[in-house]
DNA sequence: ACCTAACTATTAGGCTACCTAAATATGAGC
DNA sequence: GCTCATATTTAGGTAGCCTAATAGTTAGGT
């Protein structure tokens, strides 16, 4: 097979990639209900967990800038699922930490999201979910790669 | 295996399925540069290519509303790329056909973007591409049982 | 023929989630 | 202690989605 061929196999796989990603888009759109945590907002109290985050961390951890990780750290706040407090350390920054009801919204948030995938990854068979379990890695690193 | 060990195992899968998701999501957004046409109007654009296409179908075939795609068809006639007209046969409906400048638009852009997917998709193994590429008819399969 | 119900699209108003640029405050190096 | 870099917030703007209300068209029943 010449290198010509290589390329458009690789411009036609990209078309379909593309496809596929426009796609993930509506999807994940269908899975944010009513009344629960957005994506984005699950995404950032998830970050401020464990110890707490820095929104500097928070924005590049989901690939966004700081001021939009700091609407969404506000809104949180607001809602009481997560405190802002100075940093010990540096008192520029501010480390954003999960409360209890934070903790609590993220579970239920978490568990509902992965029954309703779970649902539909039940109605396929074995090897679409083989096919489905070795690209998740692939996707993973194709981010990573596009994230730099 | 036990049911509840099956049952665990989706549960896994899920998680990771909504990692790779919400991650398509950002990879999407570095794709749309600027001055170009974003992901939205050059799907809708390309449902408007042959013989043209009613408000309602491109809504649909979208996966939203129907004001939101009139939204951006009129922003695209704005722009030139498009026309809407009357249908002939049903006069509450609207056709809405390319123009030539809307022709050479998404050609454009679409392959702009199949480059900068080709890109990355050139970085990986031929075991990664061949991973991708069967996974891709079972992201169309769960995106088809979601539309519903 | 007519009236009503169903359908198609637009308008109006509102929300989320992103962005850039500018302001504020702290930290670090010379 | 000045200056430059770093961390966050504020202000203002945009895209893209939504629902509800409106206007016009078609189709079906009597």
């Amino acid at each position: 097979m010449s290198a010509k061929q290589d390329e458009d196999a690789l411009i036609g796989l990209a078309q379909e990639f593309r496809d596929a990603l426009r796609q993930s888009v509506y999807v994940l759109r269908r899975l944010d209900a009513h009344g629960e945590l957005s994506s984005a907002q699950l995404s950032v109290l998830k970050m401020a967990l464990d110890g707490g985050a820095r929104v500097g961390e928070i924005a590049r951890d989901l690939g966004v800038k700081v001021p939009s990780a700091t609407e969404q750290i506000i809104r949180l706040e607001r809602a009481g699922l997560l405190r802002r407090e100075a940093d010990p350390n540096d008192s520029r920054a501010v480390r954003v930490a999960a409360t209890a009801e934070g903790r609590a919204a993220v579970d239920l948030a978490d568990r509902r999201r992965n029954e309703r995938i779970a649902a539909i990854l039940a109605t396929l068979g074995r090897d679409e979910r083989d096919a489905i379990r070795a690209a998740l890695p692939v996707f993973h690193k194709i981010n990573s790669s596009v994230r730099d």
